[in-house]
DNA sequence: CACTGTCTACTAGACTTCTAGTAGGACGGG
DNA sequence: CCCGTCCTACTAGAAGTCTAGTAGACAGTG
């Protein structure tokens, strides 16, 4: 399944899922940018309409929920990434990554750490 | 810099960055999909004014040739992957990307290795 | 009951994206 | 010199995105 936000759709996504579900009134509050109640409103029931979020009744307000899990639609975007930006390399994509943020040695670790579990992991299960 | 693509400006990038550079006829033949003569001509021409590509005459035909390095519009695709998708947590991040795409064991040595050396790097420079 | 505030539904307009048609310039072959 | 071919420039229309106004429902308060 391929998992496409339009740039103000993503902004409210992220806001329901950082925050599990919102109303409208949440979702416009908690957008770093001001926007109109109505704008939010339309935003979200287009993201209804493709399927993304749904909505249950509270009180007068409706409240929405991501239908899309958050990993799922990083899945889908990382993977677009990797193949466009990347050439579908992964060293690539994850030298990049380091030399791009300047992540510092406990966060290097700590990647370490997660990539020999994985190998563990791996080389367990025999290939 | 924020660089940001559509999904068809994405696609010709992909190939000017593939191949180096193209003329319009090149890169229609290098898309997946059909499309006719003018579409790919348009598009090139609304990345050149937003001044993604620029353009150099060969014979009578143009040859466009990317200004963004594909390793640029990555880094900042990543980064938006990475806040928006990810939290800004670089170990989901990777965690994510190796159980998603199920790389073999060889693979993540080579990430491993990768790491290793920036980490090492990072020591050698004393935090 | 009337007023006020909050909320959704409906509507709409500006802008962008995507696709492609048509016109016209340049060039090589006859 | 004319014709066909290849190419760009100009134009256009459908669809999608983004923003917001207006109307009307409803509920609480005086």
């Amino acid at each position: 399944m391929d998992v496409v936000f339009t740039e103000r759709e993503l902004d409210i996504m992220v806001v329901l899922w950082q925050n599990g579900s919102g109303t409208v009134a949440e979702v416009r509050d908690a957008l770093a940018e001001d926007f109109a109640y109505t704008t939010v409103l339309t935003v979200l029931r287009t993201l209804e309409e493709k399927g993304f979020v749904a909505h249950i009744a509270e009180g007068k307000a409706h409240r929405y929920v991501p239908l899309v899990a958050q990993d799922a639609a990083g899945r889908s975007a990382l993977s677009r990434v990797l193949d466009k930006m990347f050439g579908g390399s992964p060293e690539l994509l994850l030298t990049q990554f380091m030399s791009d943020r300047d992540l510092d040695a406990k966060d290097l670790e700590r990647l370490r750490s997660v990539l020999d579990e994985r190998l563990a992991a791996k080389q367990e299960k025999g290939s």
